[in-house]
DNA sequence: CACGATGTACACTCACCAGTGCACTTCACG
DNA sequence: CGTGAAGTGCACTGGTGAGTGTACATCGTG
């Protein structure tokens, strides 16, 4: 019944579709161990023999979800680094970006499902990984570019990202990864992002529009004295 | 079977006591569903039919096990504020002792647990906010103190507290939690956590042991000027 | 029309698991 | 010794779920 002539056809099938559809629906609702491919042909109104012509079993199933719903995270607009533009508006665009995609329902949902897969399964840890890898990229290009520019001064990349992350994931993050709580609005995201910024700046760079003042150089030596 | 005239006398039982440190031991390492009570029963060298006698059922089995887990979170020492010693050195000393519990192996473990089992029944919701206020109760206190002895200016106690832990928790614990890296080094805690008292009290209070300088009173009113 | 690809309905296997019922042993204590 | 609490072994119910085998329906294309 499986077609080996046509692989690539079988990928466009309606039915496929609907399988697919139901499929991030109901794992991203349960889980992967309390979602049942019974449940899942019902909800796409397919049979049960159906879903099993297209994938052999439930961790192919599973697995193509997943891969489906990462793909999503490319979808992040990307913000470059601007001469003239005031550090604090950059960063802040940045931040909110941030702090909307890792807010987004279907992020959340699937931080949780790959989470609770990897408990049993841990070969699913990369995943989380690529996710986290990607959602950094930006962040990383615009500090690398304002450091050149020298407008900040950054002894360690992955630290101060991972610490700008920091700043904002505890806020609007992990509350409602872990215990569910409502998601932040998005006026909670923007004070949020604000406050991380400012003390980001404070930290690593000039604060807003003051003259080079004499603090800056001790934050510097401060930042400087303990390389990675 | 179950003796109703003596239930305080079976919280002694040596049985019960391999049933719940088998019972932990799956858990954590299984999560709720990928648990079994024949597994547990066998591991505990004790008949299934005495796991029943001694907790009702599962959930019951699993709730005693997490309230126990949660307790341990306790023992984590305390430390106070004290007028004369550098803040530096007080606030890492808490900062690596937070590090330090949220690192240990069972705390980990048990937030997998919870989360997995969260995603399936988000009753288990509070675990993790009980958990989560327990950890920084001695944070807050700390800063509390500092604030009122002048030596801090904090607009927004939780906003700080939170920023003080996502700067740590953002290195040492989520990558563990959800990527199963290797846990830290105590070496590698310290650093993180010297790196995040630093900007911390950069931002909130008077650098090192540089007499008040001017970008103190900047930096204050920045952080003022978007109160809660 | 005929063919092959896709999908369906349904019954079935095999395994796992929560929880129960019961007859039986063991053992401490009065 | 007798009693009763604690534990055991085992079969059993009832349910769920992954995955399969098969005969049949549908439909587009040559």
């Amino acid at each position: 019944m499986i077609a080996n002539q046509t692989p690539a056809a079988r990928r466009k099938s309606p039915k496929r579709k609907a399988v697919i559809r139901a499929a991030t629906e109901e794992f991203l609702q349960g889980g992967f161990s309390g979602t049942s491919m019974d449940r899942i042909a019902d909800v796409a109104q397919v049979s049960k023999r159906t879903v099993y012509n297209h994938f052999p079993s439930k961790d192919d199933l599973f697995q193509a979800i997943i891969e489906e719903l990462l793909q999503r995270t490319d979808e992040m607009p990307f913000h470059g680094y601007s001469k003239d533009e005031p550090l604090e508006d950059q960063l802040e665009r940045i931040g909110v970006t941030f702090a909307e995609t890792i807010t987004g329902e279907d992020f959340m949902k699937l931080c949780r499902v790959v989470v609770s897969r990897f408990i049993q399964a841990p070969e699913w840890a990369g995943v989380t990984l690529t996710a986290y890898a990607k959602l950094r990229v930006n962040l990383r290009s615009w500090l690398k570019a304002c450091e050149d520019d020298g407008r900040l001064q950054i002894p360690d990349f992955d630290r101060a990202e991972t610490q700008f992350c920091g700043l904002i994931k505890e806020f609007v993050f992990w509350p409602e990864l872990m215990a569910g709580q409502e998601p932040a609005s998005s006026s909670e995201r923007n004070t949020v992002v604000k406050s991380a910024v400012d003390v980001f700046l404070t930290y690593y760079g000039a604060p807003t529009d003051v003259s080079t003042s004499a603090s800056s150089d001790e934050r510097v030596s401060l930042a400087a004295q303990e390389g990675s």
